[in-house]
DNA sequence: AGCCTTAAGGTCAAGGTTAATCAATAATGG
DNA sequence: CCATTATTGATTAACCTTGACCTTAAGGCT
């Protein structure tokens, strides 16, 4: 594990407490860049490309004096299996009509409440409006288009 | 010695929590900067950086002799209101900073959870990211599109 | 009433501190 | 060998604190 992004991406996830299934931590970016002996656009690198909202984590910062990096864990631990699951029933392209009963089943099952799936729902409305009206994609590019969002919020949710 | 702003910004948020839940209440700007040893136009800042309509909040004040603070926590009561308030702040356009501020503002009031949060970013880079690399859309376009996606799903929330 | 004094609060810019961005380059994996 | 991922450093942006100087309101005095 000579990679250092993966060092420290394996450092922040220790200082979560793997108890809790929402927890945050606080960093101060160039004190961790320091002990790590690198530049600390390094920690940006690191939150870009593994503390994502994808992947259930949303990050909050300030600058200037007392300035910090906090990181908010969203998601459950162990996800895996689901988030195969769901990508497995979305597919690479969903139609409308499959969207909407996907996310009726989601409903039943408990995986999102009403709230969510309004969101969700006017999302992938709004994605497929945008793509239909003001970049003329085809419907099938659309379905795709819609899978893939649709699979990423979902994944972000990482549950069920 | 922690950040002044942010000891003061807390001191007030609890003259708010203490007073019944009042929705407005008064300072004399003079007395808080002694009381907090520091000169009086910092508190002009904290009011600049933390209690903005942005964040729900109106100040109103007064010069000269019997000169006055006052702070009004706008209400978020009437479901008509919150709509109001959610498409005057989002506007048109919107940059990625304000939207991660608006949305961390949004969940400290309750008005969206961690979850809804979550699928929101998702929901939003993605809207990004296609802009960006699949139809070359300018910066600006992309924030009027991701305006009008926010506004969406606040709205659906917010009536829900 | 009109003026003066005093007592508030407001503005702004400089200086210090810290994080974000971006583009160039290097390293890695397939 | 190519594409993706990682590393670096220079530049930019945001935040906080302080202080000098400005504006407005109230009350008293002629």
């Amino acid at each position: 594990m000579s990679n250092l992004t993966r060092v420290i991406e394996q450092y922040i996830n220790d200082l979560f407490d793997s108890d809790n299934e929402e927890s945050s931590i606080s960093l101060r970016r160039k004190e961790l860049a320091a002990s790590f002996g690198c530049v600390p656009s390094q920690i940006n690198y690191v939150l870009r490309s593994r503390f994502t909202p994808e992947k259930g984590y949303l990050v909050e910062s300030q600058r200037g004096g007392h300035g910090y990096i906090r990181i908010m864990r969203i998601s459950w631990e162990d996800p895996e299996d689901r988030l195969r699951h769901v990508d497995e029933i979305v597919g690479d392209a969903i139609s409308e009509q499959d969207r909407r009963k996907l996310l009726a089943t989601l409903q039943e099952r408990g995986l999102i409440n009403a709230r969510e799936r309004l969101i969700i729902e006017v999302a992938l409305r709004h994605a497929d409006e945008l793509g239909r009206s003001d970049f003329d994609v085809s419907q099938h590019k659309r379905n795709v288009i819609q899978a893939d969002l649709l699979k990423r919020m979902l994944r972000s949710l990482v549950l069920a």
